[in-house]
DNA sequence: CTATAATGTGACACCTACTGACAGTTTCCC
DNA sequence: GGGAAACTGTCAGTAGGTGTCACATTATAG
């Protein structure tokens, strides 16, 4: 299951593979107990004990409890940022970089689309882990924003994005989002591919009038006179 | 100082004032520490060492320590909807209302514009709270989304807003609140107002270019193919 | 004006997520 | 084989938050 991110066992030693089990059997223990009671009224203490380890062991593991239930998300945010350090290097405009990130990314959760699924259905269930995710949305945005203001900027990120990219960054997920939550969901049928193409193929106006806005308003900006 | 919000305090026993007292005492003493020493490291028991109160007594006003920082902010997601039910009332297009409703929430914010800024730098220094206000924006979005649906839908609001109208929501609000936060960090000079008034001069062309792609992706999803 | 009910508070015990420190055991590697 | 490193369990403690009970004060009905 976790394949994707972990060398094949055989190279491993025994202690390696041991800690290999220990975190797997942690979150196979976790995930029914929290499909069946909820996030929120599963204990830490439960969790070890369904996995047969101390909690003090459990939490050497995991930090802080979200994170057995994001192991199986495979760290989104993470995963988004390997592919938009991939793209940035490759694409001039950095519109296409992000997009071709974001597709990397959709490509993964349809991949995945089980576990996402369910994983997704977790934090739908507990306000705590919905508080988590918006902090994922917004180091994503922010993300987003540092590469439209291109690679160098990107690269050497500090401080905060521009305005102008932040407000475009805003728009962009603000169309591209709605419509993911919505598959996600299980309301909407077939591949998110399809959809992502969809989303994307007709998103260019959008940004371009947003980033007309952006221009004119900070432009804007300059005249009003100071207290 | 909440004289807005509370009635005058000749009408009301001894016993009411007492609990208003109480209740400012709490957060008088909150505030300076959250500033001095960041929301994080500030304990609800220190808190409530220096408001004279148990911290049981703490709890019993505010259920959660951050409804503390909240009540200086007056409640704005409340306060919106409030302004929100007055304009869906007057104006017959949908936008117009939530200009009109986002204008009054600006007002009132230039009004206060003190106790806002010093809330908002106290979150800006937790991600915690800033996982919670994006959930306040999520709130408002969803608001203004069932309002763009129109006054029948907005009144009688059940289930969640259209596809549609989330979109377009999200990217009015993506394009409108990145200058409000410049400005709410002070990094913006002169009147609020002002800023409001050019980022909704600019904004239509955005919203119009937000529905018709909303319009058109729609569209095209009932294309798809169901698996 | 007094008996009584409602309301508010402190004190205490308890829960849950999480951390530090220490000691015992297992694996690694020379 | 033996010492260092890596893991684990045990125990005690912190912070946010809740339930409970007894006591005091205020409101109110007679």
């Amino acid at each position: 299951m976790l394949s994707a991110t972990t060398p094949p066992p055989e190279t491993l030693g025994v202690r390696a593979r041991a800690k290999q089990r220990t975190a797997e059997a942690i979150v196979e223990a976790a995930l029914p107990l929290f499909l069946a009671d909820g996030y929120d009224a599963v204990t830490t203490d439960q969790i070890a004990r369904a996995a047969g380890v101390t909690q003090r062991t459990l939490f050497r593991y995991f930090p802080r409890k979200e994170l057995i239930l994001y192991a199986r998300r495979y760290d989104y945010v993470d995963r988004y940022e390997g592919f938009l350090n991939e793209a940035m290097a490759i694409w001039p405009r950095p519109y296409d970089a992000v997009r071709s990130a974001f597709q990397s990314l959709t490509a993964f959760y349809e991949a995945n689309r089980a576990s996402v699924s369910q994983v997704y259905a977790i934090i739908q269930g507990s306000e705590q882990l919905q508080a988590i995710e918006r902090g994922h949305q917004l180091r994503i945005d922010e993300l987003t924003a540092f590469a439209l203001d291109g690679a160098e900027a990107y690269f050497g990120r500090q401080g905060r994005p521009t305005l102008q990219s932040r407000i475009v960054a805003s728009v962009l997920f603000g169309t591209i989002r709605p419509m993911f939550r919505e598959w996600l969901r299980g309301d909407l049928p077939g591949e998110l591919r399809l959809y992502a193409e969809i989303g994307w193929a007709n998103v260019e106006p959008v940004i371009l009038a947003a980033q007309a806005y952006a221009e004119t308003a900070v432009a804007a900006f300059r005249q009003v006179p100071s207290r």
